[in-house]
DNA sequence: CAAGCGGGTTGACGTGGATCAAACGCCCCA
DNA sequence: TGGGGCGTTTGATCCACGTCAACCCGCTTG
């Protein structure tokens, strides 16, 4: 193994055309005209392979890029000095990672490839040049930032006030939005994420991440083949998260 | 008790001045230079008093305006359907709230003043407007939104990973930590919450907040009397975050 | 001055999830 | 084809925190 080796996958020579891109409506240029869109090629500096297990960027590294994602995923963590590790987010194809790096020009946590990833770099200074010009990405970047916000929202609503099964399934529930978004089943998928770092996420050890897994199964709500999961009784999650009887 | 009385309230003539204002250095203006903040003094609009457990805004009420608190201080909050509460944050003068409202144009969490209070009202158009002509504006708020996030990592980090006495240990650092940026006291200060109100914030009971305090009271690294805390031994507190040996 | 009440403290007890431990299954590689 | 290792499952036990309940204190209100 190699160590580090930042450079070279940096320069990943193809430029990346939002205006081309399939994934305009989950990412940065969604609810932009065409025309503005096209402004964001110019932005998009290159793209940049990252391998499973390795890192987009680690606590400490100086912040230049914020990044979105092409194809795969990651994880986002921070750790204590003793070596606990909190999973801050999942994020997927489309979804930005980095934000946390404009507010001390340093990044504050790690971005991790969950399997074989690909990520558009956008260089952070040129996104602040062209959003004075234009109006339309100036918003959009604005709410993607106010969209994380919101998001981190509910992971503390679900830290701070949910019971372990309640936790796991609004992650399910989540994950199955996602991916529909993504065009893929709803109800059945591949989770890239370990039962450690679910548990890490959703505050629970992977022990109690795995026995919710079983329960759903036995109560009929869930499939469970390892990291495959096929959700039968999506009523029946929600149903756990709003303190209903199981329909 | 009138029912809301919002319009009354907001009209609060006197316009507010960047320019003169002692928050800047903790507030939207912090690093912009002196010519800079001028222009800020026609961008924030007026002032607005909130009595006491009055809300700034509710779920769902239409965003138009970020709000910097200037005097007096607010809890954010997030309900779940069946009642229960997350706090998502405290807030003291010269910080920023509203930021989730961005993502849908519609406030996603209610914001209370915890005492008779006192915000700046900053209407977001122009603030967009204005950060379209002003480099240093843009970037500041790029960095109060990012900073957010940052904020809510660390939330996440110890509602995830910290048990019961870390996390009151983290919030009593984090509040003399803002205490004494205001030019207060870093030992000696007046919590404007409830045990309710703090355990919701850390994922605890109020009886569980309750018995942490008078824990630390007994080992001499604070005084408790009811709201107002004295902390004894620094040392000791952050030492508990890092697992070390007290000293 | 008494009554009422919201907030806080403290105790006794219960429990959800952590911890410890063992075993299993899938996958990679020799 | 067989072994080794990581990720997962499952069981037994433990304990930190939640729950329930009593009581206290300082303020307000009549």
């Amino acid at each position: 193994m190699p160590q580090r080796a930042v450079v070279p996958i940096t320069a990943e020579g193809l430029k990346t055309a939002c205006s081309q891109c399939n994934l305009q409506e989950l990412c940065l240029p969604f609810g932009m005209s065409d025309g503005d869109i096209d402004q964001l090629d110019g932005l998009v500096g290159a793209r940049r392979k990252v391998k499973r297990h390795q890192h987009l960027y680690r606590v400490g590294d100086t912040f230049e890029a914020i990044f979105a994602v092409r194809t795969g995923s990651f994880k986002t963590d921070v750790l204590l000095e003793d070596g606990r590790e909190q999973v801050t987010g999942f994020q997927m194809s489309g979804e930005i990672i980095g934000l946390d790096g404009i507010s001390t020009d340093a990044h504050t946590c790690n971005a991790v490839a969950l399997e074989d990833s690909d990520v558009c770099i956008i260089p952070f200074a040129n996104l602040e040049t062209l959003s004075r010009e234009v109006e339309s990405l100036q918003h959009q970047f604005h709410k993607v930032m106010s969209r994380e916000i919101v998001r981190d929202h509910g992971v503390m609503m679900l830290l701070g006030s949910m019971r372990a099964e309640e936790r796991l399934a609004a992650f399910l529930i989540n994950m199955s939005q996602r991916f529909t978004a993504r065009g893929f089943s709803a109800a059945e998928f591949h989770l890239r994420m370990t039962r450690e770092e679910i548990g890490s996420y959703l505050g629970l050890k992977l022990e109690t991440v795995s026995r919710a897994f079983s329960r759903f199964q036995e109560n009929g709500l869930i499939k469970v083949q390892q990291k495959h999961i096929r959700i039968v009784n999506i009523g029946g999650l929600k149903a756990l998260l709003s303190h209903l009887p199981s329909v």
